[in-house]
DNA sequence: CGCTTTTGACCAGCGC
DNA sequence: GCGCTGGTCAAAAGCG
C-alpha cells in the first residue's frame, strides 16, 4: 500500500532554487552582474561595503559603469573609518582593478587612471628617496601591506559574515512567504475548484433538462464526470456511482451487485442512491441512452518513470486486484482510494511494456472526501479532467476534442504538447507522458516515436504523440504539475468555464508556477531539477533545451 | 486482531 | 455460442 503522504517541508537550500529571483542574486552578485550590485546597494546600505567588496572579487564586466559607486563607497565607508588605511583599501583596490583589467578590456580606461594615481604617489615617493629611504620605504610598506592586508581579511571576514546572516534572513522570509503561497494556493484552488463544480452542475441540470425532460435518469456520466464530488460536498448525486461504471451496460452489473455479491463494499451515501439508480435502470428506454452516456467515463493516465510501485499522489489506495494485461507481462494492479469509505475513485497501474521503468496510472473517477494538501493536486486532475472531457462531450459526441493544443498549452505555457485525449477509446481519457525529453522544434525527437511506440499498454489504445515532458521529475511533483495542467485546460476548454477573462491565462500559469514550487517544497532532493522545470515555465524558453533533460532516453 | 495484500474465481463486454 | 479480455470480488494469507 502506498500512504503516499509528502509533506511540505522546506528546505533553504531549495529556496534559493526556488525563487528565480534569488538565484540571479546570488549567482549575480558574486560574478557578473552589477544591475544586481545596485540593486544590493538600494536594498540595504549597510551592505554596501559588503556588496562592493563581493564585485571587488571578480566581477569582470561594466567596471567603468559600477566604478564611480565604488570609489565612493571606498571614501564614504572605509575612509571615514580609518584615515590610514586609505592609501592601502586604494591599493589593494587598485591591484585588483588591475587584475580584473587584465581580464576585462572595458575596465581599460578605468585602470590607466587609476595607475596613473597610483603612479603619482608613487612618483612623488621616489623623489624624496635616496638609497637608503628606499629601502626603509620599502618596508615600510611591506608592513603596511601585511596590516592592510590583515585588516582587509577581517574586512571580509566580517561582511561575508553580514551576508551569511542576509542570506539567512531572506531564506526565512521566503520561506515564510513560500509557506503562505502554497496555502493560499491550496486553499484558492479548493475553491475554485468548488465554484466550477457548483457552476458545471447547473450546467449540467440546464442541458439534461432539455435534452432529457421526460428522464428520471441522468446518464451517469454526467454525474461521474461531474465535479461535484472532488471536493466532498455531500451532495446527493442519486444516480451516481463511479462503481456502477456503465461500462457494465448500466442495468446489468447494477442488479448483478445489488444482489449481494458487492454487499458491503460500499456503506456510503451512495449504496442507497445506487439501489435507486438500480431500479430505474432496469427501465429498458434509458439503458441506450444511459449507455452511451457512460462510455465516457473519464480517465487521466499518467505516464512516468519511477521505479517505485506507484507514484505518490497523497491519496491512500489500497490493493483490490491484480492482473496480467494482454500484451504487457507486468502485471495491471488495480487500487481504490480508502481515504474515505465509498470513496470512488481508483487507479490503475502498470508498467510499461517497453520500459519498465516507465509507471503508467491511471486514475478514474473523483473524490468524494476531504483531501490532504498533498492530494488535492490530483483531485483537481480528475476532476479538471472530467470536465475537460465533459465539456467535450456536452458539445459533440465526437468532436469533442481536439484539445490537445489547449492542454498542452495549459499543461506548460511554453510547451508544445504534454498530454493527449482519446475520445475514441471506451472511456475518455486524458494521458500526459511525463517520460521523454522535450523534442526539438521540428517534433523529430527519436523519443517522440518512443512514446509513441511504447503506449501499446492496453491502457485503452491511447493516441500518443511527441511530448513536452520533464524528465524525471519526482513522483510527488507528477499530480501537482498535473492537476494544474488540467486544472487550467478545465478553464481554457471554455464550454463550461465561460466566465474565463483574459486573464485566465496568465492566472492559470502563475498558479501553476506556485503548485509547481509547491512540490518542490516537499522533496528537496530534486530541487535542482525541479529548479529547471520552473525556470523554464518562468521564462518560456525551454523549448530547445532539452539536452539536460535526455537523462531518461 | 485488524488491516492489507494476494490470488483464484467470477462476470460482463466484445469480437469472431 | 464461444473464447478472450478487463475488471472486480472475496477468501486466504501475510503483516504489524
Amino acid at each position: 500500500m502506498d500512504r503516499g503522504w509528502s509533506g511540505l517541508t522546506l528546505d533553504s537550500s531549495s529556496l534559493d532554487l526556488l525563487n528565480p529571483n534569488r538565484i540571479t542574486h546570488n549567482n549575480h552578485r558574486r560574478f557578473s552582474n552589477p544591475l544586481t550590485m545596485s540593486r544590493i546597494d538600494e536594498d540595504d546600505d549597510q551592505k554596501t561595503k559588503i556588496s562592493t567588496n563581493g564585485s571587488e572579487f571578480r566581477f569582470p564586466v561594466s567596471l567603468s559603469g559600477i566604478r564611480d559607486r565604488e570609489d565612493n563607497d571606498f571614501s564614504s565607508g572605509v575612509v571615514g573609518d580609518n584615515d590610514r588605511e586609505v592609501p592601502g583599501e586604494v591599493d589593494f583596490f587598485s591591484d585588483k582593478k588591475s587584475r580584473v583589467c587584465r581580464e576585462d578590456e572595458d575596465g581599460f580606461r578605468v585602470k590607466k587612471e587609476e595607475q596613473d594615481d597610483r603612479t603619482d604617489v608613487n612618483t612623488g615617493l621616489n623623489l624624496r628617496t635616496t638609497g637608503n629611504t628606499k629601502s626603509d620605504e620599502s618596508m615600510i610598506d611591506d608592513g603596511e601591506s601585511s596590516e592592510m592586508e590583515d585588516k582587509r581579511a577581517k574586512n571580509e571576514l566580517v561582511k561575508l559574515q553580514d551576508e551569511l546572516k542576509k542570506m539567512t534572513m531572506d531564506n526565512q522570509k521566503l520561506r515564510e512567504l513560500l509557506t503562505q503561497v502554497s496555502n493560499s494556493y491550496t486553499s484558492l484552488q479548493m475553491h475554485l475548484v468548488s465554484l466550477m463544480q457548483q457552476q458545471q452542475q447547473q450546467n449540467n441540470k440546464v442541458i439534461e433538462a432539455a435534452e432529457k425532460p421526460e428522464e428520471t435518469i441522468v446518464p451517469r456520466q454526467f454525474i461521474d464526470l461531474g465535479p461535484t464530488r472532488a471536493v466532498g460536498e455531500a451532495e446527493d448525486v442519486s444516480n451516481s456511482s463511479s462503481e456502477d461504471r456503465t461500462r457494465s451496460g448500466g442495468s446489468s452489473a447494477a442488479e448483478r451487485r445489488s444482489n449481494g455479491k458487492r454487499l458491503g463494499r460500499e456503506e456510503s451515501p451512495e449504496t442507497e442512491s445506487n439501489k435507486i439508480q438500480k431500479v430505474n435502470s432496469t427501465t429498458p428506454t434509458t439503458f441506450d441512452q444511459s449507455a452511451e452516456a457512460t462510455m465516457r467515463k473519464a480517465r487521466v493516465s499518467v505516464r512516468a518513470r519511477s521505479e517505485a510501485p506507484m507514484i505518490s499522489d497523497g491519496c491512500q489506495w489500497r490493493k483490490y486486484g491484480q492482473k496480467m494485461a494482454k500484451g504487457n507481462p507486468c502485471p495491471r494492479a488495480y487500487y481504490r482510494c480508502t481515504m474515505a469509505t465509498g470513496c470512488p475513485v481508483r487507479k490503475q497501474v502498470q508498467r510499461c511494456a517497453e520500459d519498465r521503468s516507465i509507471l503508467i496510472t491511471t486514475y478514474e473517477g473523483n473524490h468524494n472526501h476531504p483531501l490532504p494538501p498533498a492530494a488535492v493536486a490530483m483531485a483537481s486532475t480528475t476532476t479538471a479532467a472530467a470536465n475537460m472531457l465533459l465539456s467535450g462531450s456536452m458539445s459533440s459526441h465526437d468532436g469533442m476534442m481536439n484539445p490537445t493544443n489547449l492542454l498542452a498549452r495549459a499543461v506548460l505555457p511554453c510547451s508544445t504538447s504534454m498530454a493527449t485525449i482519446s475520445a475514441s477509446a471506451p472511456f475518455p481519457t486524458v494521458t500526459l507522458d511525463l517520460t521523454h525529453s522535450p523534442p526539438p522544434p521540428n517534433g523529430s525527437n527519436p523519443s517522440s516515436s518512443a512514446a509513441a511506440t511504447s503506449n501499446n499498454n492496453n491502457q485503452n489504445s491511447l493516441m500518443q504523440r511527441p511530448q513536452q515532458q520533464m524528465t524525471n521529475l519526482p513522483p510527488g511533483m507528477l499530480p501537482h504539475v498535473i492537476g494544474q495542467a488540467l486544472y487550467n485546460q478545465s478553464k481554457f476548454s471554455g464550454l463550461q468555464f465561460s466566465g474565463g477573462s483574459p486573464s485566465t491565462a496568465a492566472f492559470s500559469q502563475s498558479h501553476a508556477v506556485a503548485d509547481t514550487i509547491t512540490a518542490l517544497t516537499a522533496d528537496p532532493n530534486f530541487t535542482a531539477a525541479l529548479a529547471a522545470v520552473i525556470s523554464s515555465m518562468i521564462n518560456g524558453s525551454n523549448h530547445h533545451d532539452g539536452q539536460g533533460n535526455n537523462k531518461s532516453q
